[in-house]
DNA sequence: GTCTATAAAGGGATAGAC
DNA sequence: GTCTATCCCTTTATAGAC
């Protein structure tokens, strides 16, 4: 999260274990497969949170305002896997490897898989009249996301923050993303 | 932009040009000068695009539609170098060397000015009735500006497509983003 | 499971010829 | 202004002791 992927030597990492090298690829086999538990377990947080909203009943627009909300704030509270993950939107940047194309591809499909739930919700509230109606649900989709994610980089806790603040942080951007700009 | 700054080595660039290394450091001191370069580059091309449309006459939430659509279509047509500025957010990573520090901070505040100028142009809206009225003009700009930049990350051009095609496009998307996804 | 020591490679940068 | 040749450091990864 503070310097980077590419500027952070396994020395880095396991020098903030107060370790050696030796530790850090006992547990993993090499940098990249380090990175991508990270990633992984990145979206995994994120799926795990805002899924339930997806499938409850109700209509799509209060889904879809959960989702971002609970999308918001889960980047907040687990910022430095969040982070780290959102400065490599380019996943495509490790595959020279041949032996990382597997692992890759599977990143990749949990990605898409999590944009998708937030299509899905757009298609329902076309359907349901809560949502507009969009030529194309993936611009949609992106645009939403794009604004969400772009806070794990700007977000950073306020001092003597709390878990109601970050609350109502994450129900501000939402209802801002979703309600738009204009009076 | 297709491999990220740090994955691409200086032979790299130079095989590009079809020449080598000798011919790039003639022309920068070093490899973060010419990334600072592009950035600052990509930089300059959104503030002049987009600069006009803040101080024109008119409400400001037809301002804010402008600006945004020019920001979308900018990244489209410069995206080389848009990509390529939007994927290192994190520009106090290059900030070790003490040599950048002057470089860097300029480059932030060129960043932070043309935030400025859709944080100032959300404040007019908030005057002239045309926007909301956000408790943070600052996060509202962020959402807006990290729904608009990540299009430099998915944003690639279908074949065939032509100006007209692009404008659409970002017209669209400024659409979208501002007046948000209800009904 | 963790350490020390070291191998091996890549890539940023420079010197000097042309 | 560009090229060739090379230096040198960083960093990934591994071997083998404990």
């Amino acid at each position: 999260m503070q310097k980077g992927y590419e500027n952070t030597s396994m020395d880095d990492v396991a020098e903030r274990l107060g370790a050696t090298k030796g530790r850090v690829y006992h547990h993993f086999n090499s940098k990249p497969e380090l990175f991508f538990a990270v990633y992984r377990r990145a979206m995994d947080m994120l799926t795990q949170a805002v899924a339930p909203a997806v499938s409850r009943p109700g209509l799509a627009g209060d889904r879809l305002r959960d989702m971002a909300q609970t999308h918001a704030l889960t980047l907040m509270e687990s910022l430095p896997f969040q982070r780290t993950a959102a400065l490599a939107p380019d996943l495509w940047r490790f595959g020279r490897a041949a032996e990382h194309q597997a692992t890759l591809s599977d990143l990749i499909m949990l990605r898409d898989i999590y944009e998708a739930l937030f299509r899905r919700v757009l298609e329902d509230g076309a359907r349901d009249g809560s949502l507009r109606r969009f030529p194309e649900a993936a611009l949609a989709s992106r645009t939403l996301l794009g604004a969400l994610n772009w806070v794990a980089v700007w977000y950073q806790p306020r001092p003597g923050e709390g878990a109601a603040e970050r609350r109502t942080l994450a129900a501000t951007i939402a209802e801002t993303v979703l309600s738009g700009y204009r009076a």
